[in-house]
Order: C-alpha cells, then structure tokens, then sequence
DNA sequence: CAGTCGATTCACT
DNA sequence: GTGAATCGACTGA
C-alpha cells in the first residue's frame, strides 16, 4: 500500500539543518502521538526557535545540564521538560549535533483523536483551544519525560514510535509570521524568531515576560 | 543545601 | 487584568 506522500515521515535530514531553516518549515506539518488508545493528530500552526549555547533565552545557554542533555545530541529527537511545576513542553532537536538547539512546539490544529484530547483537556472550552500553548499541547498529546530523548524519525509512520512527524501540507509562504518569543525575557526578547501562520485560530496569544514577584 | 524561579495555565474580579 | 498553583532544576554560597 501506497502512503500519499504528505504522510510521509520527515527524515532526519529535514531536521539537520540550522534551527532558523528548519522552525518554520515545520509549520503545517503533521505531529502524530502514538498512545495506548490510539493516535493523535495534530497541524502545527505555531513554533518558536532556541539556537543554541549563545542564546541567552535557551535552556542550553548555561551548557549541558541533566535536564537538556538531550538537545546536545543528534537532530530529530524530542526534548522534553517539566515546569512550573505542572507542565511538560515538546521540542525538537535541530542540527547541528552539539550546537544544542531545538524548536519549541507551541500550538496546531487537533486534527485526529480529539476525543482523546479533549479527555485530557477538560478545561479546554472548544476544540481550538485543546493544543493553543505549548504546555496544551503537551497535555492534549499525553506527552512528558517519559518522552525526552524519543526519535521521531521513523521510515514509516507506524504505531511502533511514540511520536513522529509528517511532511503534511506546509502554508504558502506569504501565511507565514514570525514575531519575538513569548515568555522570554533578558536578552534573549528581542529575536524575533516566534513562528505562526497567519490568522489561524489555534495559534496562541503573545505574552511578554514577566518577573515573577518575591516571596515574602 | 537553601533560595529562587520558570520557553504556563487557570480561576476569578 | 491579576494572582495562585506547584515542584524540580539550577545557582551560588
């Protein structure tokens, strides 16, 4: 049986490649979850690039550490890390190896399983808003450290990988936008190196940073 | 080893 | 628009 070819894993290639080329090629694409109870779907609509040791908005700006130790290594696996307390957050690793750079999943289109999705977003007040942020979209996948250092590149895509991502169907260039991160603060603010496509529902507000006040 | 805070989200005013 | 939730990683002493 013949796959169309927009079902079609991206090779590792696709993701060894500077993270400026690869952040907003992987708009449109297709994030499958593989989960016990069956797939999950989703079209990126919104991705944010970290490039590396010299990114002051980085994790990797300190260097190596246990938690991003994954983003040292080889392009096209998962990095995934837990904050505040409550929520994991997706990346993928780009090229080169070592450089340490990765492109943060911020938001897409459910577009197989919502049912599954929606269990796990009970907050969520419509479909749009089930993978609207990274930390939803994390959530609405089932994704977390378990998941940290997965390869998403498969020859084909079968149940055996927990996650993968398709060639899909990439917007024409004039839909894409890009912006300055959300929630980077410091130095690390001005890159404007958010990526979305244009007037979609599901991408996420932007939000500046905001130092969180003192403890008492 | 204690203090600080986060690539966020949600409930509430 | 504002503040709470919640905990592990990281920092600096």
């Amino acid at each position: 049986m013949i796959e169309s070819r927009d079902r079609t894993p991206l090779p590792r290639e696709f993701f060894d490649r500077p993270v400026l080329d690869v952040a907003p090629d992987l708009l449109g694409r297709t994030l499958v979850r593989h989960t016990a109870d069956g797939p999950i779907e989703l079209r990126l609509t919104e991705v944010e690039a970290y490039a590396g040791e010299a990114d002051p908005g980085s994790h990797a700006y300190r260097g190596r550490t246990a938690r991003n130790g994954v983003m040292f290594g080889p392009p096209g696996h998962a990095y995934v890390y837990f904050t505040y307390g409550m929520w994991h957050c997706l990346n993928l690793v780009c090229g080169p190896e070592g450089m340490a750079s990765g492109v943060l999943l911020r938001a897409g289109e459910i577009r197989v399983g919502a049912e599954l999705a929606r269990k796990r977003r009970i907050s969520a007040r419509n479909d749009k808003e089930l993978a609207k942020g990274p930390a939803r979209l994390a959530t609405a996948l089932d994704i977390d450290r378990t998941l940290d250092g997965a390869d998403v590149c498969v020859k084909r895509n079968t149940p055996d990988a927990p996650l993968t991502i398709l060639t899909g169907t990439p917007p024409p260039l004039e839909q894409v936008r890009n912006g300055p991160r959300t929630g980077v603060g410091g130095d690390g603010a001005d890159h404007p190196w958010r990526y979305w496509i244009a007037d979609d529902p599901t991408v996420s507000p932007y939000r500046p940073h905001v130092p969180r006040r003192r403890a008492t």
